[in-house]
RNA sequence: CGGGGUGUGGCUCAGCUUGGUAGAGCGCUGCGUUCGGGUCGCAGAGGUCGAAGGUUCAAAUCCUUUCACCCCGACCA
């Protein structure tokens, strides 16, 4: 691609809305305009990236038998009502939804299950048709409640969503093994720094559950990892052991002590030196939506322990959970809040705890009072221990449950999600085929989805510096940079035009900056901007047939001779 | 949805407090100049100041309403 016959803007400054270093590079070298809200335009150099991540990805899927279809972003309501779906979605205010003509509700699909499992229904009748597994690379719709950078939350984005029917659990199970060892690949390919962790599969449903997470610091994700047993999990689905609460020396009645304006851990902790914070239970109240119901649940955990929100939705099988409101606090326990306690709650108060507390003795607690807690309480003696749950989120420090390893906590981006759905939809959906024999049976069906467009954002995030981009080659938009100083020079014009031409020849993608008036330290800015990998300087030395080597990662300049420069390009791509 | 903020040429912003000729830098066009890290000079094009309403002799500036966008929290590839 000669680049003075082509669109091709860059700017100087960075656009004021940009959060993160991939969202604003990529605005800066003309990748991407934003047009509204989580909503883009891929430039030609961004759609390029694009497209070598979906060939990539479409390569391993069908490398082990996947098939690709491609399915409408238009859906009817009625297919989402059948899996049960609609109302969650509309509530969550993620669905984009609008009536068509007719009066008929559609919705712009922000995932594909519904239509994959009716798909599978009709053409899926046998058993000796199973396993299938099938994907798409698409755009997918979701009204985000708070869109933000760039790319990497979108409120239209391409993602690649695969989904695998089996017969019985255990083959599903192989499937998805089968899958992960092709995200595995993918990932690989891309040229990335990733990992799986256990994950928690949220409003897709199903059992068990891996992220594929990009290390970035910026990355929304926190993950809980072990170096020594290799453990890794995202923080909303970790699990590890905590250190023994202290015990208590001496076992003295419960009582109240005045607290005033001690709300938090720290104000209390200094209200009472000589106590542990292991000594010290926090009771949290939610307001949580379970069906069409909202129920107060008030959740106690020791004082150095966080909620984990995720896993109380989960255990309660709740559509969300919210902070109460200092009314709501107000009117179940009578105190402002920062004094709720297990004691004395309203009688409309779930009762739950975390795990930490259990074995807890003489702690302190809030005492359904402004100004007063409880101290010196004891499960057994001044009221029952309540269900204990693990309900706690993981902290840097923790022991991993299954041998012997400390916790560390890193963020990463999630660029992909594999779950084993079992027959949730199907089942709801009435998916079902003839077994070898009797009654016909529901699918065993598992989905994984691939963020193509935050791929690309990841990739940025990943391998950037305070120049610009730095390309893995793989994803590149074009692998090789030829760089030509100046334009109209003859023995630079027949060089490059040679470099370009044997370039193209070997079947390496090329990009030939041949821009007149542009001086030289204009095109090495763009050149870093852009982030080509591998750049070819044709200048000062090019009447000797001598070509410069200027990778843009590292620092190993050199002058070489053409057909050098040529043949280690090849290699360098090859690589 | 709650809290905070911003809307002025394509981009980054100043001007608004204290009403009176709409500005700068970058980018763009032309001519010249320069030619290994965003050269320099001259000339030029380009703006209903987010929108609507109001106050006023006069509104980018004051008031009201509204829309959009951004940031902090709950969602997810």
């Amino acid at each position: 691609m000669r680049l003075s016959k082509q669109l091709f803007v860059t700017l100087k400054e960075e656009p004021a809305d940009a959060e993160v270093r991939s969202h604003a590079l990529m605005a800066r070298a003309g990748f991407l305009l934003k047009l509204s809200s989580g909503i883009y335009v891929y430039g030609p150099l961004l759609w390029r990236v694009l497209r070598k991540i979906e060939a990539i990805v479409r390569e391993e899927h069908e490398r082990v038998g996947a098939q690709e279809l491609l399915m409408p972003a238009i859906q009817p309501r009625e297919l989402w009502e059948d899996s049960g779906r609609w109302d969650h979605y509309v509530a969550e205010g993620i669905l984009f939804h609008f009536k068509d003509r007719k009066g008929a509700e559609v919705c712009l699909g922000p995932t594909h299950e519904e239509v994959i499992t009716t798909f599978a229904k009709r053409f899926i009748k046998s058993y000796k048709q199973l396993p299938i597994t099938l994907f798409q690379i698409q755009t997918k719709f979701r009204d985000e409640i708070r869109p933000r950078f760039g790319l990497m939350r979108g409120r239209e984005f391409i993602m690649k969503d695969a989904y695998s029917f089996d017969a019985t659990a255990e083959d599903m199970a192989e499937s998805y093994k089968m899958m992960r060892e092709v995200y595995t690949r993918i990932f690989t390919r891309t040229g990335l720094r990733f990992m799986p962790v256990e994950a928690d599969s949220g409003a897709i449903g199903g059992a068990g559950s891996e992220e594929f997470m990009v290390d970035a610091e910026t990355g929304e994700d926190a993950i809980a990892v072990c170096r020594a047993t290799g453990y890794a999990a995202n923080v909303e689905k970790a699990v590890s052991r905590i250190s023994e609460p202290e015990a208590a020396t001496e076992k003295v009645d419960m009582h109240k002590e005045p607290t005033p304006n001690a709300r938090t851990c720290e104000d209390l902790l200094a209200l009472f030196p000589g106590l542990s914070i292991t000594r010290l239970l926090k009771t949290v109240l939610y307001e949580v939506t379970i069906g069409e119901a909202k129920q107060v649940v008030a959740v106690m955990a020791r004082g150095d322990r966080e909620i984990n929100e995720v896993k109380l939705i989960n255990h309660l099988g709740a559509l969300n959970a919210a902070l109460a409101t200092p009314d709501i606090v107000k009117r179940v326990t009578g105190a402002e809040v920062g004094f709720a306690g297990p004691i004395g709650l309203a009688d409309e108060v779930r009762l739950l705890a975390d795990s930490s507390v259990a074995g807890v003795e003489g702690f302190l607690c809030g005492g359904n009072e402004t100004d007063t807690h409880y101290l010196d309480v004891w499960f057994g003696r001044d009221l029952e221990q309540p269900e204990t749950v693990d309900l706690g989120t993981v902290q840097a420090g923790d022991s991993v449950v299954e041998g012997e390893g400390v916790i560390e906590i890193t963020r990463g981006i999630e660029v992909g999600h594999i779950f084993q759905l079992g027959t949730k939809y199907s089942d709801s959906m009435k998916a079902v085929f003839a077994p070898e024999q009797g009654k016909q049976q529901p699918f065993h069906m598992g989905c994984y989805g691939i963020g193509i467009s935050r791929v690309a954002a990841s990739a940025i995030e990943q391998n950037h510096d305070e120049n610009g981009m730095i390309w893995p080659v793989q994803i590149a938009p074009y692998s090789v940079l030829i760089v030509q100083m100046r334009v109209g020079d003859e023995a630079q014009d027949a060089l490059a035009q040679e470099l370009y031409d044997a370039l193209e020849v070997a079947g390496i993608d090329v990009m030939w900056d041949d821009r007149k008036k542009v001086n030289p330290g204009a095109k090495f800015k763009d050149a870093d901007l852009v982030g080509i990998p591998l750049r070819l300087v044709i200048g000062r030395d090019a009447a000797d047939r001598k070509v410069e080597w200027n990778p843009r990662r590292g620092d190993d300049k050199s002058v070489l001779g053409f057909d050098e420069a040529l043949a280690q390009a090849k290699a360098f791509i090859a690589s």
